[in-house]
RNA sequence: GCCGGGUUGGCGGAACGGCAGACGCGAUGGUCUCAAACACCAUUGUCCGAAAGGGCGUGUGGGUUCGAAUCCCACACCCGGCACCA
């Protein structure tokens, strides 16, 4: 770049400082985790974590943005003496080095490990304060290993178990997928092809154990974590308070129905099974279960387009028998429709038409009794086709007629149904155990192995790993079953308990089951004995600052806390909660739209670093907006972050008292500025708003630019400490520029061990400060007055000021409002 | 439909209930140059005005307050989550 350059100004090649710091950084190694001093508590501790990627190519502009981010926190962090844990690796295990070996012909670590080591040499370029030590790899056998010492953990505590269950199916990745992996629309969360469902016996976590809490402490993370993510925890999760109301079924055992309003319990004037439950089979009467079946059929054939409208008419057989509503001894009609899901609740509804619209719609079609049990004043349901549900009085419900709050009615209902055991209050949740086995190669191997003799027996522990076989290219093409099935030597076993013939469990974990514990991992990542040292995951957890995208807002951030709740209850650590304080950045964008090879507005973070250099790339990232916002590429100017460091640089070449010079005796004006500068970024770094401290650094850099061309010169002591602070500020976005001011200002390197410049509580207070002067609330005058000043001088002040008496002109004052030093109100 | 977040110049975005638009991008004018690029300087919410100055301005409509981008109520729109979840 400079060599180009003809010109006066004075610059320096940001490509040429990029190689000069590097093999500095390595050899001071300054970012390296010091345990000892954590865990004698000699240090307060920092656990920074941000996602580690996926080895799949190089970074880009996505990984470039949440590491600069992260960087500015973690740098900071140091800087102000905490001792910072900031680790990095690679969650190595998954689809795409899979599918790449089957193409290639080749081993799926082949890929893997070439793409780290592209993307190990990319993160040192950019210059972040990593510890590297720590590095791991999920896929390595020295990590899986814990993967599956933890899944036996879990399964020995009832938390892993195996069942037969209707699960969602990617015909295109050919394996099955967890709830979570499916979005909104029906699609695999990874490929993008229609799920569908298919009859299996598969593993599962049990995070339905932990639903309750996993939902409650939301409440303790509200303030820390970033709220849609909370939200959206809350939704998937999906706790709904009401009750089980059990109704005696004629011919057959009582089945119980969940509910959300016990109080219209009056008013249910027939049932609803799911037509897929085994429920409908088992109550259909004989003359009914043609029609079930049939019914069935037509049910099946509905694609998920129709199944997701909510347009859709009500659909439904009736089942040939009767229940009996516990309240009132009603004899009510029992019905099958696929309005009710099988796998929510107890598959089953009480329907209550006058105040559920879907039971009402049903109602309507199948000509079944509206009963209004809730008078709320509007027109009755009956008639008007739209079913109520606010408050009122109630009528028609026995004990309950005369109330007129939903609450007390809930509550009463509940009562009255406890005391003659006809159902009790409960609390039901969306949330559904987690598939974990996957029909796929490059995962870690599920350690149990099956015999005929004593079934489902764990892999001891003293076998642990259970290392993947070798198996390459075609061997791993998808077939709907393991490809681990094929490796025939692998899977024969003896069984460990009884010796005889046995197989291994042929399916892989999900890859996510591997990422749920890393960052305990990192705490002791070369341990050969444990997954991790207790000792350090007291010191140093929980994680207190995490940062990631917003697509794992359920994903991978329920599965961490599930693992970690459970491992707290196995006495592995001593903490709920994994991650103190999250925040997801947004997503850099083009031109309005999601980078994409099929709109062909992908920018290339190589080609950009190659443009600009890191340093500006960074600075770009993050002062282009806040970090849970996106950031379009178009709109930013990586040209102006470049010129901005320039002009940062050149402050420090313009410096020409020495290093160490007292500032104390300093151009006052300057002193002030900087104190204020850092003051200010302290704050703005506390509450993560880092592109405001670019700006506070930016007015820094124009004050100091002024004060050398214009004011109190390059000799003045206030210069270098403000030159010095603008170093120590832009280390946090902008190592290398950082680095070179540093250096230039007759520093040893590194500017991050440098000290927080620290504040002078005496230069933050004003020696003027502009008062405003407002009539009627309207700004009318200014008046620079001493930050001191009394409410009753600063009063007469400013109604001696000769702009505030024209603008009064005459009239009356009614009201003066004084907020010394800074406003007076005048009211005429 | 329910839940969460948001709406500020041409653009990205700043603003403890007290000077709206910091900082930057872009644009315009200028200096340098044979010229351009780079760099540097200046201007830049909008309307009226030659200027001084003034009117209007933070999605919309109300409210609280001496004073509201900020607090309260209602509405519209945008983004995200859940959704025939009983």
């Amino acid at each position: 770049m400079s060599e180009t350059v003809a010109s006066s100004e004075v610059r320096y090649d940001a490509h040429a400082v990029e190689e000069k710091w590097l093999p500095v950084w390595e050899r001071l190694d300054a970012f390296r985790a010091d345990d000892a001093s954590v865990v004698a508590g000699e240090k307060p501790k920092f656990y920074g974590l941000t996602m580690f990627p996926y080895p799949s190519g190089d970074l880009h502009m996505g990984h470039a943005e949440v590491m600069a981010l992260h960087d500015v926190l973690c740098r900071y962090k140091k800087f102000r003496g905490f001792e910072v844990l900031n680790p990095m690796g690679w969650d190595s295990f998954g689809l795409p080095a899979e599918n790449a070996a089957i193409k290639n012909d080749e081993h799926p670590a082949t890929y893997t490990y070439a793409n780290i080591e592209t993307q190990f040499a990319s993160f040192k370029k950019y210059g972040l304060s990593f510890d590297w030590s720590r590095r791991l790899h999920t896929s390595d056998p020295e990590y899986y290993h814990w993967t599956q010492w933890l899944f036996l953990k879990l399964r020995e505590q009832g938390l892993a178990y195996r069942k037969n269950s209707p699960v969602n199916w990617c015909p295109n990745d050919q394996t099955v997928l967890a709830n979570e992996q499916v979005l909104a629309d029906g699609t695999c969360e990874r490929c993008g092809a229609e799920v569908t469902k298919k009859e299996l016996t598969q593993w599962y976590f049990k995070t339905t154990a932990y639903a309750q809490e996993l939902y409650d402490s939301l409440d303790d993370l509200q303030d820390t974590w970033i709220p849609k993510v909370v939200n959206a925890q809350r939704n998937w999760i999906g706790r709904s308070e009401g009750a089980h109301v059990t109704f005696d079924i004629e011919g057959h055992d009582p089945v119980a129905v969940f509910t959300t309003r016990p109080d219209t319990l009056w008013g249910a004037t027939f049932m609803v099974v799911a037509a897929d439950a085994k429920l409908a089979a088992e109550l259909v009467s004989d003359e009914q279960r043609q029609a079930l079946e049939d019914y069935l059929v037509d049910v099946r054939k509905a694609s998920d387009i129709d199944r997701l409208s909510t347009e859709r008419p009500k659909t439904g057989v009736f089942l040939g028998v009767h229940a009996t509503n516990p309240v009132n001894g009603e004899r009510i009609p029992v019905w099958a429709s696929d309005y009710v899901l099988a796998d929510y609740g107890t598959g089953a509804i009480m329907a209550v038409p006058a105040h559920d619209q879907r039971d009402l719609d049903f109602a309507r079609v199948m000509d079944l009794p509206v009963r209004r049990v809730v008078d709320t004043g509007e027109e009755n349901p009956e008639e008007s086709g739209v079913a109520t549900n606010g408050n009122g009085s109630y009528v028609n419900s026995g004990p309950l007629d005369g109330l007129t709050d939903k609450t007390e009615g809930i509550r009463r209902a509940i009562e009255l149904l406890e005391a003659d055991g006809h159902g009790t209050g409960t609390v039901n949740f969306r949330l559904r155990d987690w598939l974990l086995s996957r029909q796929r190669y490059w995962g870690a191997p599920i350690p149990v192995i099956h015999c005929p003799v004593d079934g489902e027996v764990a892999v001891p522990e003293d076998q642990l790993p259970v290392e993947l076989p070798e198996l390459r290219g075609a061997d791993l093409k998808p077939k709907g079953t393991s490809p681990l099935g094929a490796a025939s030597e692998w899977v024969n076993v003896s069984c460990p308990t009884c010796g005889g013939p046995a197989t291994r469990d042929t399916d892989t974990m999900d890859t996510f089951v591997d990422s749920s514990w890393y960052f305990f991992r990192y705490l002791s990542p070369h341990d050969g004995t444990q997954a991790f040292d207790p000792a350090l995951a007291k010191a140093w957890g929980p994680v207190d600052f995490y940062l990631g995208g917003s697509e794992h807002a359920v994903l991978h951030l329920l599965y961490a806390r599930f693992f970690t709740k459970a491992m707290r209850d196995m006495g592995l650590i001593d903490w709920d909660e994994p991650f103190s304080a999250y925040l997801s950045q947004g997503t850099v964008i083009n031109n309005g739209h999601k980078m994409s090879k099929s709109l062909g507005n992908g920018v290339a973070l190589g080609a950009q670093l190659d443009e600009y250099g890191v340093d500006a790339v960074r600075l770009t990232l993050v002062f282009a907006s806040p970090p849970e916002d996106n950031i379009d590429w178009a709109d930013v100017s990586p040209a102006g972050s470049a010129k901005f460091l320039q002009r940062a640089w050149r402050l420090a070449g313009d410096v020409t008292s020495a290093p160490g010079t007292d500032a104390a005796g300093g151009d006052v004006a300057l002193r002030k500025v900087t104190h204020k500068t850092v003051h200010e970024a302290a704050q703005l770094l506390d509450t993560y708003r880092f592109n405001v401290v670019v700006a506070r650094t930016m007015e820094l850099v124009n004050a100091t630019r002024k004060a050398i061309d214009s004011g109190c010169g390059p000799e003045d002591p206030a210069v270098r400490e403000a030159a010095e602070t603008v170093a120590i500020l832009l280390s946090l976005v902008a190592p290398y520029t950082a680095e070179e001011m540093w250096e230039r200002l007759g520093h040893q390197p590194s500017v991050a061990q440098a000290a927080w410049p620290t504040v002078d509580p005496a230069l933050l207070v004003e020696d003027a400060v502009t008062a405003v002067v407002q009539i009627q609330g309207k700004v009318r005058g200014r008046l620079e007055v001493s930050p001191d000043i009394s409410e009753a001088d600063l009063e007469s002040v400013a109604l001696a000021d000769p702009a505030v008496v024209k603008a009064i002109d005459g009239r009356p004052v009614r009201k003066v409002i004084v907020r010394a030093p800074k406003l007076v109100n005048i009211v005429v």
